[in-house]
Parts: structure tokens; C-alpha cells; sequence
DNA sequence: CCCGATACTGAGCGAGCGCTTAGCCCCGTC
DNA sequence: GACGGGGCTAAGCGCTCGCTCAGTATCGGG
């Protein structure tokens, strides 16, 4: 959507929405903070001193704590519907075009886990208005991917008996993705992304792609 | 493992272990609060509050507030490995026992949704040594679901390029329904678990139960 | 050289937190 | 029927929280 917002090593960094500099390092540095402690365990004295600032620096740029996670859960969610939508709406079958979303979408929440962790789990530290927003969000998020397992019933790609079930089911275990990636650290988010789609692809019947992910032997083993 | 603790509506109780009466009061209280508004957004005067007691009550009972979380947490994953050698454990099929697994383990994550939050999702407000006893009780619970997916592959009845990878997914998929289940309402526990464990026994390749849970059509549309 | 605007800091306010203490009530015991 | 002790409460301690405000450094425009 932006251009070159990514870095190569290590996290997504598509924060460069957010001007000026010093709203943006205190974002930044509120997502570090809410990722590792909770909303609810993080002061306004934490964020603002990773951002390398005084505590009343941050009320200059925010009105309250609960704006930045606000703003932090809107960026967040509109990219991870840019996401499912780019894997939606490109051409191919339902089978690719399902990998893509699962695939891009589970790199996503691992590679960027820290982002993903408070988009994904603070919802409820959200007021009520705040939350009724992303809500809307997330159900445009399920709409995709329901309309994709849909097309591949269809087309007589995929046997799925309970469509609205299965799409609940493949979004959940991508979510989840940013709840225990890196802790063992032996997996790499395309590893997992690959995995997943893998794994997708056989919750809805469909045969696996030739060409792509399907794994032979596991590169290393993992955690015993 | 006790006797004659599951009330057949609501919520399983499986704090009769807990004495005395009000130390198990306060706990129960803990569990709700703690489900609704997380760990740190919880006070001890609403504990002691919906437990019908002043404040200073819980310090009799508990040392610390994260005494109570510590004691919920261990009970709760005793429950959740309890209940997963459970059905490793008897006699079957691979198959059979990998859909016992994953259909009485999303029953209890969505029956004791309350419970199973705190459970899941407040690992990290307990500090290191107590957070150290609880990974271990998961690891168990991880051994077991990677027994039987083993047991499955060595039959020849499971299909499984990454075992380590597929058993993270399967336990991934039934611990995130206490995150989303009963928010729409639309399906039962039961309806939960059956359809979860055939969507796990399509991930792992294997042939569905014959007479067991194959859902032919959805009984009620879910939300649209 | 002064001006106002902008970005920020140091100090601190009121509130609510986890937890403690002093004392009361109640009940089994001899 | 006086007594000892566990279960509980009212009050409050010390602390840290989210947030505010008066004041300062910096800088472009006249």
C-alpha cells in the first residue's frame, strides 16, 4: 500500500503513517512496551522513557494512553485487511489464492509479532466505541477469507461442510500465530507461513499446490 | 479425577479441591474478574467485592493477588493435561483418540471459557518462577497431542510431513477458542469440539470417524 | 532584536492501587 | 461463663498511577 516500508532482517515497520517523529517513536515504543507487559501493566512513564522523552511529552502528541493503543489497533488491522484483501482479490484459484492469504497472512503475525500481539490481544483494553471500530474491522477480516473458502466450494475445489465454522477456525490459528511465535525460535515466519497454508489447505479438503510449500523433510528439528 | 464436579448448563466447577469455602469464593470471584477485564485491570477490592468481603478477607486466604492467579493457573493446566492424557490414554485408534483429544479439550476451553482465559492468557502476569512450573505443565500437555500424532504416523493412518510443527497448530487452534468462543453465541461447546476435531483429523491426513461427529449439514447458520 | 508558536521538561496533583494493622465477633472448650 | 483463637472488617499506609501545568529552549518571520 505505502512504498518500502519494509526492513529485510527484522520486524515490518509500517509505522511511517504516523508523523511527526516523535509521535511516531512513541508509538513504536508503546507497541514494544504493550507487546511485553500488557496494556494494563504499562505506565506512561515506560513508553515515554523508550522513546527517550519526559512522561508529559507523550500528552503533546496523544491525548490519553488509550489513544495510542486506538491508533496503534487501526493501523494494525487496516493492514492485516490489506493483507487478506491483496490475497483475495488476485487472480488464480481458490486453492492459490487461499495459500496466499493464510501463507502472507501467518508471516505477518510472525514476523511483526510484537505488532500483532497488541493488535490481536489488547482489543479488550479498547473503550467501547474504540472497540466497536476494530470489531467492524475484524469481521470485514473474515469476510475475506469466508469469501475465498466460498469461491472453492464452488468451484468444486474444496469440501468444507461448515463454511462459516472452518473460517473461524483457519483465522484463529493464524491469530494465534503471534501468541506463541518465538518463543522456541526455532521456526522462521516463512517456515510457519508455509506450514500453515499446508495445513489450511487439507482443514478444506483441497489438494495440496505442486510446486510450492509442500514441505518433504523439516529443516531442523524443533524443540524436543 | 474428582467426583461429581461438572454442573451439566453452565461452567464446569472444578474448584471443589479448594477449601475453605471462602478461599474458594474469593478464587471463583479472581477467575471472573480476571476473565473479564484481564490480570492488571483487576483490583483486589473487586475480587473481594463480587466474593462478598472487604478487601483485607483475600490476605487471609492469599498471600498476594499473584497467589491467586499462580493457584488458578496450576489448577486450571492440572485440568487441561489431566484431560488430554485422559484420552490418550484409552484404548483406539489413533484417530480415535486424536478426535477424543481435540473434542474434550475445545469443550472445556469453550464450556469453562471463563476459567480457560485466565488460564491461557495470563501466563505472562506471573513472575518467573511460577511462570517457569505452569510452561512445564504445557509441555506435557504438548507430549501428549505429539504422542498420539506419532502413534497415528506409525500406524499409517496420519499423514504428517511436520509433527513437531502440526502438533504446535492443533494445540494453537483449541486454546484460542477460549479467546473468541460465545462472543457471537451460535454454537454450543459440543458443536465446537466435533467440528474441530474433524478439521484436526483433516489436518493430520487421516480418514474421518465413521459414525461420530461428520457434520452433514449445520444445524442452525451462524452469523453473517 | 523582538515576537509568537511549537516542542518539550520538572514538579506535582488527586486518585486509586496492593497490602497491613488493630480490633471485633463468634464459637468450641473446660 | 471466662477464655483463646481463627475469620473478618474499618481504616489507612506508602506508593505509583494517568495526567496537568507553569516555565524554558529553539526557531522562522518581521
Amino acid at each position: 500500500m505505502s512504498t518500502a516500508e519494509e526492513t529485510v532482517g527484522g520486524e515490518a515497520q509500517p509505522w511511517a503513517e504516523v508523523t511527526p517523529d516523535a509521535a511516531r517513536r512513541l508509538l513504536v515504543a508503546a507497541v514494544e512496551a504493550f507487546a511485553e507487559r500488557g496494556y494494563h501493566a504499562t505506565t506512561t512513564r515506560d513508553i515515554a522513557g523508550r522513546a527517550g522523552m519526559s512522561p508529559a511529552a507523550l500528552y503533546i502528541h496523544y491525548k490519553t494512553k488509550e489513544e495510542l493503543l486506538h491508533r496503534i489497533s487501526s493501523i494494525g488491522h487496516a493492514k492485516a485487511l490489506d493483507i487478506l484483501r491483496t490475497a483475495a482479490g488476485r487472480e488464480g484459484t481458490a486453492t492459490e489464492r487461499l495459500a496466499d492469504a493464510v501463507g502472507s497472512f501467518v508471516r505477518w503475525h510472525a514476523g511483526g509479532r510484537t505488532t500483532a500481539r497488541v493488535v490481536q490481544y489488547e482489543l479488550d483494553s479498547l473503550g467501547p466505541e474504540a472497540r466497536a471500530e476494530i470489531i467492524a474491522l475484524r469481521r470485514q477480516c473474515d469476510a475475506e477469507v469466508r469469501g475465498i473458502i466460498e469461491d472453492g466450494v464452488a468451484e468444486g475445489a474444496f469440501d468444507v461442510p461448515d463454511v462459516p465454522g472452518t473460517t473461524l477456525a483457519v483465522l484463529s490459528l493464524c491469530i494465534d500465530v503471534a501468541r506463541w511465535f518465538n518463543v522456541g525460535g526455532a521456526r522462521s515466519p516463512e517456515e510457519v507461513g508455509a506450514l500453515y497454508a499446508d495445513l489450511v489447505l487439507r482443514m478444506v479438503g483441497a489438494e495440496p499446490l505442486a510446486g510450492h510449500a509442500e514441505p518433504r523433510e523439516l529443516p531442523r528439528s524443533a524443540r524436543g
